[in-house]
Parts: structure tokens; C-alpha cells; sequence
RNA sequence: GGGGUCGUAGUUCAGCUGGUUAGAACGCCGGCCUGUCACGCCGGAGGUCGCGAGUUCGAGUCUCGUCGGCCCCGCCA
């Protein structure tokens, strides 16, 4: 661009335009930055520049014919170089941290010119998510983003002080590596030198961490990719960023403090207190207690049961579905007497979406209300096992264990929390002990809940070969305000264990040997007693930033439909490409 | 794989039970303006109503399909 003022070199930055301050009076600055915005007053020209550290108003006078003229040709997204003088401005904007200062500009340089820019770069975004991942390098400029970058940066690195603190080491693995038998759909990479041999992305590094600990390492950790070929969601991508973290010579008790620990930190980045140590609530509590693994506790109910009266009351209804070997389950949500007919029949609606085929709801106001006929004695125990009071209601589902559980689960788990304090909580719990094994109606097998290398109890292991799904896990997830945040276990360590869970998988000594050859080698040549676990690092900033969703956090996502919408990946590969891998596209 | 919801100027949206010239704000372009910081004032340009079929005298509006965004279920060891 032709720019008469521009001097003969290139101006050299001296300062960030944020960083600016009344400190700053007089002295002469370089300002290189973005035009954020432009306000033309005639003989007088204000630009606001914008950096990385934020915004600087740089003040064009026409006392500089020439240089004022340039001003007047900036637009937005131009990237110049400033060249002026520090001093106070007349009017202060308390908006801002630099509004205490202005920069008088003696020289200008247009270092590029941009575009028109599909949305105007400002926070908040007014721009759908669409848009602003398509132009995703617009939308990071945005301060707001800027400092998302900027705490996942520093998260990151509180994560890598506090490990190597405790004498962690942070070891990589590879990302080329094999497919996992069991778990996620694996990401394929097709090999070059051997046509119809793959490697797969790793949904994690569980087997090379591990081996890590037979190898000696005793202490590591890793921030690292992993990927899984499966849905995404608000708090899911395809590919995503763990600590993970494992133990030798593992005692769990300082495990979980040293896991509380890296929460402290990575939460003091925000200046969030933490609250230790965690409570520890083993998985078959949460789900009687809140219908689910992952129960969200700033939301203060918890489920009871009431078997016991549905066996020995007077209702034919809850006798016969207690007969049937069904439960009965019930959720007292306080002051909440008041709800009315229409709002508890869409309770009742939203517990039959649910898959209940009813609710049953219990008030105390003059007298017993019910959606259910029986003795009144029967009310009186139910409220005396719920703890209830007059302004009170009482929720109630009969059927099968599981379903009662999840239907009153989820109504619990949507109940608005009404006080605010209580919903800027951060409830951190540990869920442990979950099934070794849940069913899987899709194989008719078992499958390991957790992973195959997962210790279970060993009370529970005569169980192993009777009742598998009966045999508790040395698991822990750890939860936080109701999202999974890490999760990790106890792992075999000796072969014999480690044969009859495959075996109760239903997998042959063949199918092992090839599945996990090296790894069971690997476990044979005196492998430590150890654990671990891997916090989801996307979920962990999200929290720090206040978020809902973890594409908020990440530089560059993918949409729920998989595709990245600035680059277009997946993208189609020429004939070559497959000729050279040996691969041939269907149909 | 399934359910819900959205798609209209560059952007965010409005547009009723189908009706003739599709609007607003911001942004953009031009002009004026010496203390603005959501600058102000005057003027202007800008539309394949996601795409494709269908119903109808007539479709932004109704139907079907399709593509895309978001949320949820399944799935996520």
C-alpha cells in the first residue's frame, strides 16, 4: 500500500496495546495490533488498536494532514504499526484497562489490509457457532478467546508443575499404535508397507502407560491426544486432550489427595477454592442414592426406598409390582407441595418419556393428596422414611430397580437448583467401585465396564465364574457438578487374575494371545502393583472458564456433525493416494 | 441409527391462518463533523428466503427429500 508516513524500516513493536497504563505517560511507543474499531470525527481520528493483551485508542490530529488522511483509509481487521506518543486523556473510559491513556500517533504503517469481515470481531460473538467456526481464526482474535487460550495454556502448565513436583515424569507414547479390541470405535490409519495392516489412533495410552510401570518408571504422566470414533456432544470430540497419569506401588488414599491436589491447583488458577478431601461415595450409593454414576451434587435431594411399604401396605398397585420383583423407589423435593395439577402431570409425562409407566406423587396439605390410592398409614410411613414436612412433595416410581432409579435420577439431576450459591458450587466427588462387567445385549457377552486390565475386589472373586456381574472394580471416577471429569483403577498386575477376566469375557487364550500378545508378556516379567487415571483436560478448562461446552475451550473443533467447518476435513483423497495403501473405496 | 430444533441482506433476527413491492438493527459504501469510546447526522448499495422436488391460480410460509448448525437418546472400555 502506497503510505507516504511509513518510515524507511519497519516499525518494531516496544509494547502490547493492553498492557498500557498511566505509568506509561510520555513515553514513545511502537503499538502493532489489529484495528479493532474506527471513529472518523473530521479533523480528528480515534482508532482503537487491538493485540492479544487487548485494546489502545490511538488518536490521529490534523495537525499531520498526510498521516490523518492515511488514518481515515483503516478498516476494520487492518493490521498496522503505530508509532506515538503516551499521554493522558482528556475524558478516562473506565471500560477498559488501558482508558486511563491514549497513544498520539506520529507514524502509521499498514503492515495488511483485510477484508470485510463476515462478523465484526467483539465479544460477545454475534455470530452463530457456525459461522464462527468457519472463520475460526476471526473468532480466536475475540479477547474473550484470547484468554480461553490463554487458561488452557496455563492449566496445562500448573498440570506439568504440580505432577513434576510429586515426582512425575511426563513420558510420551505413541500415537500410531494398535486397535483396541474392546471400548470405542478406533480411528484406522492404513499402512503403507503392509497392504491390509492398520494402525489406530489410541483412545487412550492405557496399555503403554502400564507398560510404562513394568518398564520401571514408576511415576508418569502425559498431557496428551487421544481419539474415539464415536458421536460427539457438548462435552465430546472426536479427537480429545487427557492427563493421564500412573502409579506404582500405588496407595489409593494418596492417590486421591494427590489427585485433589492437582484440582487445587488447576481451580486456584481462577482463584476457586477446592474443598478437601472429596467425598467418596462407592457406585451402587449413587445410584440408590441419585440415579446415576455421576450424580451432580449441588442439587440437595436424594432418592430412599420404599420397598418395604409397597410389600407391607395396603396398596394392591405397589404389592403387585413388588411381587413382580419390582422396587419402589422415592425423592422428597422440599416446598415443593405447591406444584400444581397441571405441573404434576408433566412430571408424570416427562417419568413416562422416561420409559416409567407412571408417578406417583404424595402432598400433605389438609390432609393426604395423592395420585395414588391407600391407607393413610401408608402416606405416614412414606413421609416419615422421606423426612417430609407439610410444605413438601414426594415423588414416587414403582417398577423395575433400574428404571425407577434412572427415571427419579433424572428428574433429580433437572431439578433447578434455585439458590445461586449453591449453584457456583463445585461439588467434587469420587464414584468408585463400579461392576467389573455390565451385560452387553448387542455381543450376549460380558464386557468390562471400565477396561479388561481392571482389578477387581478380591472378596469378589470367587464371584468371578458364578455371578460376574456381582464382582466389584477397583474404579474411581471423579465427578464434578455432575460431569465425569477423570476416571481411572486399579490394575492387575499378576497373570492368573488377569486370565480369568478374559476368561469370563468369553475370550480364548488364541484370541488373547493375539489381542493383547505382548502386553500379557509384558505383565509376566514382574509387572508392580500400580494405577491410574485420566482427567479429561477439554472438560477440566471448560469448568475454569465457565462454560457449557468444550468447543468453547478448544482452538479448533469439530461441529456435532464431525466435519471442520474452517478446513472441510474429512476431505476425499485422489486415486494415487489409495493405490499407494492398497485400499479400494466401496460402491 | 433415532428424536427435537434452527436455516430469510455481510451479521443477528422479524415476517400471522399461503396473497401481489420480503422488513429492522448492526455492519458495509459515500458525504459532513476537533474529544470520540455503542460517536452523531445525511444519503446509498445490498436477498437464488440452505438446496431439490411436490401441492396450489399463487410458496419465505404447506408436504416430502436432502445438506448444514445446535441439543438429546443410542454410542462414548
Amino acid at each position: 500500500m502506497n503510505n507516504p508516513n511509513a518510515t524507511a524500516t519497519p516499525l518494531k513493536r516496544t509494547d502490547y496495546c493492553g498492557a498500557l497504563r498511566a505509568a506509561d505517560e510520555g513515553r514513545e511507543v511502537v503499538l502493532c495490533g489489529w484495528v479493532h474499531k474506527t471513529r472518523d470525527m473530521g479533523h480528528l481520528v480515534f482508532v482503537d488498536l487491538r493485540d492479544r493483551e487487548g485494546l489502545a485508542q490511538v488518536v490521529f490530529q490534523s495537525d499531520r494532514p498526510t498521516l490523518s488522511e492515511e488514518a481515515k483509509k483503516l478498516r476494520g481487521e487492518f493490521v498496522v504499526g503505530v508509532r506515538g506518543r503516551v499521554r493522558r486523556r482528556s475524558s478516562v473510559n473506565k471500560d477498559i484497562p488501558t482508558g486511563e491513556i491514549e497513544v498520539e500517533a506520529d507514524a502509521l504503517q499498514v503492515f495488511a489490509a483485510s477484508k470485510v469481515p463476515p462478523f465484526v470481531v467483539a465479544d460477545p460473538p454475534q455470530a452463530s457457532e457456525e459461522l464462527r467456526l468457519k472463520y475460526r481464526y476471526l473468532d480466536l482474535r475475540r479477547p474473550v478467546m484470547q484468554r480461553r487460550l490463554r487458561l488452557r495454556h496455563e492449566a496445562a502448565l500448573a498440570a506439568r508443575n504440580y505432577l513434576s513436583k510429586h515426582g512425575y515424569l511426563e513420558i510420551e507414547t505413541p500415537i500410531l499404535a494398535n486397535p483396541t479390541p474392546e471400548g470405542a470405535r478406533d480411528f484406522l490409519v492404513p499402512s503403507r508397507m503392509f497392504h491390509g495392516r492398520f494402525y489406530a489412533l489410541p483412545q487412550s495410552p492405557q496399555q503403554f502407560k502400564q507398560t510404562l510401570m513394568v518398564a520401571g518408571c514408576d511415576r508418569y504422566f502425559q498431557i496428551v491426544r487421544c481419539f474415539r470414533d464415536e458421536a460427539l456432544r457438548a462435552d465430546r470430540q472426536l479427537e480429545f486432550t487427557q492427563i493421564d497419569i500412573e502409579t506404582s506401588f500405588i496407595d489409593r488414599d494418596e492417590f486421591f489427595a494427590l489427585n485433589e491436589g492437582l484440582m487445587e491447583a488447576l481451580f486456584g488458577l481462577v482463584g476457586r477454592k477446592v474443598e478437601r478431601p472429596f467425598r467418596r461415595i462407592p457406585y451402587a450409593e449413587a445410584m440408590e442414592k441419585y440415579g446415576s454414576d455421576k450424580p451432580d451434587l449441588r442439587v440437595p435431594l436424594e432418592m430412599r426406598d420404599l420397598t418395604a411399604i409397597g410389600r407391607e401396605g395396603s396398596s394392591e398397585i405397589l404389592k403387585g409390582v413388588v411381587a413382580g420383583g419390582g422396587e419402589i423407589k422415592g425423592l422428597l423435593i422440599p416446598g415443593a407441595g405447591g406444584l400444581s395439577r397441571g405441573q404434576l402431570d408433566k412430571l408424570g409425562e416427562k417419568a413416562k418419556a422416561l420409559g416409567a409407566k407412571g408417578l406417583i406423587w404424595v402432598k400433605k396439605q389438609d390432609g393426604w393428596k395423592s395420585s395414588l390410592k391407600t391407607a393413610e398409614a401408608d402416606f405416614e410411613r412414606i413421609w416419615s422414611v422421606l423426612g417430609g414436612g407439610a410444605a413438601d412433595l414426594a415423588l414416587l416410581v414403582a417398577d423395575k430397580k433400574d428404571a425407577a432409579l434412572k427415571v427419579l435420577g433424572e428428574i433429580r439431576r433437572t431439578w433447578p437448583v434455585e439458590d445461586a450459591a449453591r449453584r457456583d458450587r463445585l461439588e467434587f466427588c469420587w464414584v468408585t467401585d463400579f461392576p467389573l462387567f455390565e451385560w452387553s445385549e448387542e455381543e450376549k457377552r460380558f464386557v468390562s465396564m471400565h477396561h479388561p486390565f481392571t482389578m477387581p475386589y478380591e472378596e469378589d472373586l470367587h464371584l468371578l465364574e458364578t455371578s460376574p456381574d456381582r464382582v466389584r472394580a477397583k474404579t474411581y471416577d471423579l465427578v464434578l457438578n455432575g460431569v465425569e471429569a477423570g476416571g481411572g483403577s486399579i490394575r492387575i498386575h499378576q497373570m492368573d487374575v488377569q486370565r480369568r477376566i478374559f476368561k469370563a469375557l468369553g475370550l480364548t487364550d488364541e484370541e488373547t494371545q493375539a489381542k493383547f500378545g505382548y502386553f500379557l508378556d509384558a505383565l509376566s516379567y514382574g509387572a508392580p502393583p500400580h494405577g491410574g487415571i485420566a482427567h479429561g483436560f477439554d472438560r477440566l478448562v471448560m469448568f475454569l472458564a465457565g462454560e457449557e461446552s468444550i468447543r468453547e475451550v478448544i482452538p479448533f473443533p469439530k461441529t456435532t456433525g464431525a466435519l471442520d467447518l474452517m478446513t472441510g476435513s474429512p476431505s476425499a483423497v485422489d486415486q494415487r493416494a489409495l493405490d499407494e495403501l492398497g485400499l479400494k473405496l466401496k460402491g
